[in-house]
DNA sequence: GCTAACTTGCTGATCAGCAAGCAAGGACAA
DNA sequence: TTGTCCTTGCTTGCTGATCAGCAAGTTAGC
């Protein structure tokens, strides 16, 4: 048995456990409630190694949210890539969109609460990231999928907008507002109810919204 | 011309100067960002007021709190009664009241913030307090409207949650997410164009959510 | 033995809470 | 009317705790 309380220095791995638990921290606590002590202990180091590592607290907050919004934005163009793959019709595809984001954002508790930190916090170290060409990447897959010309995208941009806010707002909501007017959020099944309900409302809404002149059964253009 | 300072004492209105005070710092900067001694400024007195009436800053905030959402518990009573009092149709009346909600956020934002911070701090003062009733008010209110029995609720449930999702977030994200999707969210224009597209989508949702077996452009009873 | 990977001691700043102080203005009497 | 007292609204001084950042240490591994 390995008696070695782990002394062996590792410059790229405790990078990483210091991400990892700055991660965690400002996703749980906030900026302003985490210390550099604890994010050193969580990350089963000295108090001063965060600093050492990234200079100081608000660049390490800036590399938590940069390694974060790269993880998205790869996540986006890898489901786009999937869609295109696939010839399904733009309904099915766009129902496979809905649940896939639905589900990676439930699996990744602290990027929601990252990015809503940030909202809150006036939003200053977001403006010039990497997060808008996620954002614009998954407005342009949606907008090509339902086959609205630059005229209509102001119509995806909005759906896009309300698919995020059906699937992001109940996570954050899952102990404050949703149990207030009365949905359960709290196992899978909880979870998988709410997704279908989410489905289901967007694909009405996207027969509602898509001009009465196109069925959408099928991708149409103008002209 | 009154050279006097505003010396007078007057013990009701310092109160209120300071929870209106607490109330726009916790909601701007948050709790732990906000000092008592920028309350106390803020409700032009000195560092030690706050405490001197609240007894501590917690419980101050947890007055901040309350008022708060008594202001949002006496808005859907108010919300409900004129629906009552209307006699539209379902889909009307629920159209108003969407567009209602979504003005009142819109002319509130430190209760939006001041509930997202709470659901990002684990919501532990919101658990017994006055909110949980508003959203029940407004879950049976909506349940009723629809013609709802309470084992088809869960539906009403979900749909009020999702109001509830589309109006609010757009506003917490006006400067994150919505910008990165493409929708500006800045003038009055922005916002009534997003409340147009909120209710659209909701109404469209409803039609497809309410069983084939109720149209629902009037009010059903099952019995 | 040298460099890079960490740790530890220190400093100045901030903050919440407490306790002591101060003064405004009503009560009450002369 | 004037003087004095006394409650209470409000301020200020103080204390212990915490924290970020820096600089000086210490050890690992080449």
């Amino acid at each position: 048995m390995t008696r070695r309380i782990e002394k062996e220095r590792n410059p790229v791995r405790s990078r990483a456990a210091i991400l990892d638990a700055a991660e965690s921290l400002f996703a749980k606590k906030g900026y302003d409630a985490t210390s550099l002590n604890e994010v050193g202990a969580a990350a089963g180091m000295s108090r001063g190694t965060p600093g050492y590592f990234f200079g100081s607290k608000s660049e390490l907050y800036r590399a938590v949210l940069d390694r974060a919004f790269a993880e998205v934005r790869d996540a986006v163009r890898a489901g786009r890539a999937r869609a295109l793959a696939s010839s399904q019709t733009a309904e099915t595809i766009l129902a496979g969109a809905v649940s896939d984001y639905f589900d990676f954002l439930a699996n990744r508790p602290n990027f929601i609460r990252l990015i809503e930190r940030e909202a809150l916090s006036g939003a200053r170290q977001l403006e010039g990231a990497g997060h808008l060409s996620a954002g614009q990447e998954a407005l342009a897959a949606i907008s090509a999928e339902l086959g609205l010309d630059d005229a209509e995208s102001g119509d995806a941009a909005q759906l896009l907008l309300s698919v995020i806010a059906l699937c992001w707002f109940p996570l954050i909501h899952a102990r404050t507002v949703a149990p207030a007017v009365g949905v359960e959020i709290q196992d899978l099944d909880d979870l998988e109810r709410r997704k279908r309900h989410v489905v289901d409302l967007v694909l009405h809404g996207i027969r509602g919204l898509a001009a009465p002149a196109a069925t959408l059964t099928e991708t149409k253009r103008h002209d």
